[in-house]
RNA sequence: GGAGUGGUAGUUCAGUUGGUUAGAAUGCCGGCCUGUCACGCCGGAGGUCGCGGGUUCGAGUCCCGUCCGCUCCGCCA
């Protein structure tokens, strides 16, 4: 007799012996008591058919229904399923029950637990252990293990030290929203859930920890998408004494040793880089999506001389004109074209003029157009020309403000890419960005913003700028982008207290309002900090993409809905009085 | 904060211009079946149409409000 009480993992070979098995009642269909059992081995969920071997054994299968928890004994029997029906697969193997012993009867559960039911959301995660049953999600799971197991193995490898910092931390109010912590020893005082641990692997370069990762728990208290949660993980590390090509390098070997693990694909590095601006320029998006050939062409000096004011205006004031030539897009219908209007109008755009190209040698009777009539024809030969466009091709145009401008004609481009089925061979993009701007003009605070964060190192040769131009300066900083979604991201950190002093005086932080906030790493910058810089990606949304989850929750054992709550928990909660009197905590008696 | 979309049986959904007893599939219960893999056959139970209000002779259906799920914009250094 084979002990296994986890026995999914038995072998043709073992056709003959005695095995023991657990697993729960696949269905309670019961084809003369033919069970079904679902068992879980470590490589995933496997599907066994049992067969009673006596009428007692027969009658207890027949009394079983789906998810009772079932132990079984019998003999591996070979799978002769194409004696049956010659359609089936054969050469796999059953079990011939001589025991079936009973764990725990289970409920009806309240939907079907199989892969193909698509229960909706809310139901799913109020019963998420459950949900977690289905063999997909069960696959997720194994595959989020292997992912990160790879990563551990990988940095291990590479000396880097795992190292765990804390999860109760000062509030420093910058980025997004803190989860706050009350203190009862401190009424009146809060924790902060950590953002990232950004701060503190930046002391652990100071503390000699020359090779820090963790697979880390981040908390935001933002507003959720399909892939983002209150709640998610990076692979964070940090390097001391090593460049940005140096820590890309690593990023790049633990990417691929990530996808090697989780997916069997060997990804073929290093990948290409591309900077922040050439993005912006080629592809509106600072997250451009390689797949696609598509490029922006920008039109803003062709149009400060037409009189078509959609596009002189914005030419003029220090917007944007830009052109997007979709290949063969002339046989688009008009409902497409008004869809993909409707669709830049999320981004704020007012409008999407375009121009099919029926014959672009006559000009400009081979235009159609509803803005040709308002340009030139040496203007249309000049955007032609500008563009390469061709016969057979539209162009759309934006016309407005830069921001609105490069976000919906990006995001068109995408769009567009994905629609009409234009994306090269090969699923897997890869790029860097690089050299994005050290600082961003903030219109309503202002103010400049850091781009990355205030610890973003700039091109030393740059800092020279930081008071004439400092939006003109680039930031040691860089981002990893897979098929359009940035999945990490990362800088050389300033490492000398003087420059981080600059950088918070150019970001409006007050040498007090430092100290107040970031002073023990200001501190810890004067004994001798190295030079250091790191990376953290994403682990949920890598996970997601490389099991096509429509949303990173497909990949989180137990993750919020929309409204950041958990339906199984009914987390959050209200507390009792007693504890918000401990707390030091009232509550207002008017409703905000 | 805003836009869109959905909420009807345990589950997934259908439900016509407002009109009799709100349907289907699946699940569930009972019966038959010892080789099925979406098994099959016979029978049965199962509904506060998210919640509140309004219009109407009459509301699942129209209107207002509200709650919840999802997607997106803002937000997310």
């Amino acid at each position: 007799m084979i002990e296994r009480t986890r026995c999914g993992d038995f072998r043709k070979e073992q056709v003959g012996e005695q095995v023991q098995l657990n697993g729960w009642v696949q269905t309670n269909r019961d084809h003369g008591g033919v069970i079904f059992l679902d068992v879980r081995d470590r490589y995933g969920l496997v599907q066994i058919v049992v067969h009673p071997d006596t009428p007692e054994i027969h009658a207890l299968a027949h009394s079983l229904r789906q998810q009772d928890v079932v132990q079984v004994v019998g003999e591996v029997i070979p799978r002769d399923a194409q004696a049956i029906n010659p359609k089936l697969p054969t050469g796999e193997i059953e079990v011939k029950a001589s025991e079936i012993i009973v764990q725990n009867r289970s409920e009806t559960p309240p939907f079907l637990i199989e892969d193909d039911c698509n229960t909706g959301e809310q139901h799913r995660l109020e019963y998420r252990y459950l949900d977690l049953r289905r063999p997909e999600m069960q696959s997720n799971m194994m595959l989020r293990h292997k992912v990160t197991h790879a990563a551990r193995n990988f940095l291990d490898q590479q000396d880097f030290l795992e190292v765990e910092t804390p999860i109760l931390n000062k509030s420093t109010p910058e980025g997004a929203r803190d989860y706050l912590v009350p203190s009862r020893v401190y009424p009146g005082s809060f924790y902060a859930l950590p953002q990232s641990p950004q701060i503190f692997k930046q002391l652990l370069m100071v503390a000699g920890m020359d090779r820090y990762y963790q697979i880390a728990r981040c908390f935001r208290d933002e507003d959720l998408r399909a892939d983002r949660q209150p709640e998610f993980t990076q692979v964070d590390i940090e390097m001391s004494f090593a460049s940005q090509d140096e820590i890309m390098a690593v990023a790049e070997g633990l990417i691929s040793a990530m996808f090697e693990k989780g997916m069997g694909v060997k990804l073929d590095i290093p990948f290409s880089r591309i900077t922040y601006h050439e993005a912006i320029a080629k592809y509106g998006l600072d997250r451009p999506d390689m797949r696609f050939d598509l490029e922006h062409v920008d039109l803003t000096e062709i149009m400060k001389q037409v009189e078509f004011k959609v596009f002189r205006e914005p030419a003029e004031k220090g917007g944007l004109v830009k052109v997007l030539r979709i290949p063969g897009g002339a046989q688009l219908s008009r409902k497409q074209i008004d869809g993909y209007t409707d669709y830049v109008g999320i981004y704020g755009a007012k409008g999407l003029a375009w121009i099919k190209v029926n014959d672009r040698s006559d000009i400009p009777n081979g235009l159609q157009s509803p803005i040709v009539k308002f340009l030139p024809e040496d203007v249309l030969k000049q955007l032609l020309d500008a563009c390469g466009a061709e016969d057979g091709d539209i162009l759309f145009f934006g016309a407005g403000d830069a921001k609105v401008v490069n976000d919906a004609l990006g995001h068109l481009r995408v769009k567009i890419g994905l629609d009409l089925g234009l994306a090269k061979d090969g699923d897997h993009s890869f790029v860097w960005v690089v050299d994005f701007p050290m600082f961003e003009w903030n219109p309503d605070e202002k103010r400049l913003d850091a781009l990355h964060h205030p610890f973003t190192s700039p091109y030393p040769e740059d800092l020279a700028m930081i008071e004439s131009s400092p939006t003109e300066m680039r930031s040691q900083a860089y981002d990893l982008v897979w098929n359009g979604t940035e999945i990490g991201g990362g800088s050389i950190r300033i490492h000398d207290q003087e420059t981080q002093q600059k950088v918070f005086t150019a970001l409006g932080i007050s040498e007090e309002e430092a100290e107040a906030k970031f002073g023990f790493l200001l501190d810890a910058l004067k004994y001798g900090a190295p030079p250091h810089g790191g990376l953290a990606f994403g682990l949920d949304r890598v996970l997601s993409l490389m099991v096509g989850a429509e949303s990173i929750r497909d990949v989180i054992a137990f993750p919020k809905t929309q409204k950041a709550a958990d339906p199984m928990s009914d987390a959050p909660s209200e507390v009792p009085d007693d504890q918000w009197k401990e707390l030091g905590l009232r509550k207002r008696r008017t409703a905000v």
